[in-house]
DNA sequence: ATCCTCCTGTAGACCTTCTAGAGGAGAGCC
DNA sequence: GGCTCTCCTCTAGAAGGTCTACAGGAGGAT
């Protein structure tokens, strides 16, 4: 099964995002491919949704950008985790758990 | 800590009610209580999330309501799932045990 | 030259949730 | 009778993220 991004959740996406660059800086097109090859092909991220998410995350001060060339030569835009994304990835992940654990309660309901 | 509706998902309010809905025929105002409980005050609704997602999930043929009396005699709407209900609720939990899945796999990247 | 892939980007629509209200009606108390 | 509290439903408009559907530049291969 393939989920679209919007199927099941929202906020999420900045989570994902965050997440991959943690691990290593990445532009924008290589982000959705590692978190496509990664989640299996089950999350797909379109570009309407990762352009504006990279922006809003640059924006709020989470992600710092900066032009340089891609393993391919071309122009890419290459991001890395800024000290407060750090710290909001922590916090959302913590979120995430959290909510889960709950969800799962409601589904396990008799 | 204390998640609102908007925090993490979309979309899972509806999973959620209909399963709350499934164990047992509830009127709205139940239905959030019952909700908050079960997640131990993880989960709160708040009225002008649930409501419109009754009506949503009432125009969509998934809930059926009918006017009754509750148990403390005021005038409530009692929900109950649909046919179609029961099966819109088995996939969305099958999408949700994939999404989660998905996201764990990104979040234990190294 | 031409085509394909890589890579970034935007506008407008759509959908869900939030904020911030309104209001009716039963129950308990004075 | 009047007052207040809780129960219970409901809505309008705003806010915010994602989707659809584009546009476009530039390298590499044929």
């Amino acid at each position: 099964m393939v989920l679209q991004t919007s199927d099941l959740f929202l906020g999420t996406l900045d989570m994902l995002i965050l997440r991959t660059v943690r691990a290593e800086h990445m532009h924008g097109w290589g982000i959705a491919q590692r978190i496509q090859l990664v989640s299996k092909d089950v999350l797909q991220l379109n570009q309407g949704s990762l352009y504006p998410a990279l922006h809003r995350l640059r924006d709020k001060g989470l992600l710092e950008a900066k032009w340089g060339v891609s393993e391919n030569n071309r122009r890419a835009k290459f991001y890395r985790l800024t000290d407060r994304g750090r710290e909001y990835l922590g916090h959302e992940t913590e979120k995430w758990r959290i909510f889960t654990q709950a969800v799962e309660q409601i589904l396990q309901l008799a």
